[in-house]
DNA sequence: TTGATTTGGAAACGATCATTTCCTAATTAG
DNA sequence: CTAATTAGGAAATGATCGTTTCCAAATCAA
């Protein structure tokens, strides 16, 4: 089992670092987003970054540890902006829909042409780097059991009836908001998305 | 200046091609799938095709010429499965079942691991080169619309509700068939994928 | 046969890739 | 202060990339 061993305290000697590690991995996601990470070449990144090779190479170890730290900080600001989202919903159905609806606006115009970190990567890296495949299939995994969780959470407080099977309705779901990434790929409309949402909550009645 | 365009006569001339063109390029297509556009080198190609780099650009014009007749190819195999699977599917409905599982039988497994080389292109290419983005969208935009037209001979036969909104439904039907390749590339059941097909038919009541 | 034409295939090409090296700058510990 | 340590950055490195070149082999037209 491999862990990254992310050092929380920075080092106090030596020269101190001259920008910020997140901002700078906010702009390396959106390049690996874009590209994919065979075609994000170190140039492509360290122009986007700011920064030259050197630095990044001082930062993370090399290309692939680029990769997994941009992997890490995507999920983090997504899974934030997700939160924020379901705050706003009462009932696990509402969740749901806002879920949902969150993908939806990701997946059309600028952000969607951009597209996911996550689909991206299961694409061109799950079937070379084991281990960038075994965070990839977690990082999906997480996302397929939030949706679960929000399913059983609608039958609890009584939003979604018991007798949809929250197992394999949690996997559709979750292959919906891929698909809507997919799609945005090519070019959509808000409103095209918006209702795929529509029409995906009646699995959720 | 000689642009092969679409030359649909072979030449009289000249010493015979010793290989056959589309068993070349199923095997290109797979590379293709596997690694994405820009992972896969020429040699790559070369070593799967069983050709020298040589015959590749005699045949092929470049590494984008053996993607365009790769991703060609690939469209004309899949499309011959499909209808021949839904041939055997009486109604819309069930036509509509038959070409969910096609989706789920290919989203499992090895199959599911090399991926759609429709949605890998989609991801890598779609923002690189203008002109193969246009395929890509044109792919999907008919593998939509085909969805689409099932559903309204559902609704013509009497196996799906008039009250579906068929252009919604056929766009998460699209989504969801994405998706599923996706979520095959890290690995799942063919349980799993089969009762994704049993959920998402309650769209289609 | 001879000449034109096309393929097969090895070798070579320049460009670009990820990465390293080497030196300078900036900071802390003692 | 000095020594140790770490970051910044330019230049160089070796490998690999896509592509071209060159020549031999194979076919057809004449």
């Amino acid at each position: 089992m491999t862990t990254t061993t992310l050092d929380p305290k920075p080092p106090t000697r030596g020269r101190p670092r001259a920008f910020d590690l997140d901002a700078a991995l906010d702009r390396a996601l959106e390049v690996f987003s874009e590209r994919g990470y065979q075609a994000a070449s170190i140039s492509d990144l360290t122009e986007a970054m700011g920064l030259t090779s050197g630095s990044v190479y001082k930062a993370f170890k090399d290309k692939r540890g680029v990769f997994l730290a941009s992997f890490e900080r995507y999920r983090t600001v997504r899974r934030v902006l997700l939160d924020a989202r379901l705050k706003n919903a009462g009932t696990g159905r509402d969740k749901i829909r806002e879920l949902l609806a969150f993908y939806a606006d990701a997946s059309h115009g600028l952000s969607g042409k951009r597209g996911c970190l996550v689909v991206s990567s299961a694409n061109d890296l799950a079937l070379f780097d084991e281990e960038a495949a075994n965070q990839i299939k977690t990082a999906a995994a997480i996302n397929e059991a939030r949706i679960l969780d929000l399913l059983r959470l609608g039958q609890t407080d009584g939003s979604i009836s018991p007798s949809v099977d929250a197992e394999s309705c949690a996997r559709t779901l979750f292959c919906l908001t891929q698909g809507m990434r997919i799609a945005g790929k090519t070019g959509r409309g808000q409103e095209e998305m918006a209702a795929v949402v529509d029409n995906a909550m009646q699995l959720v009645t």
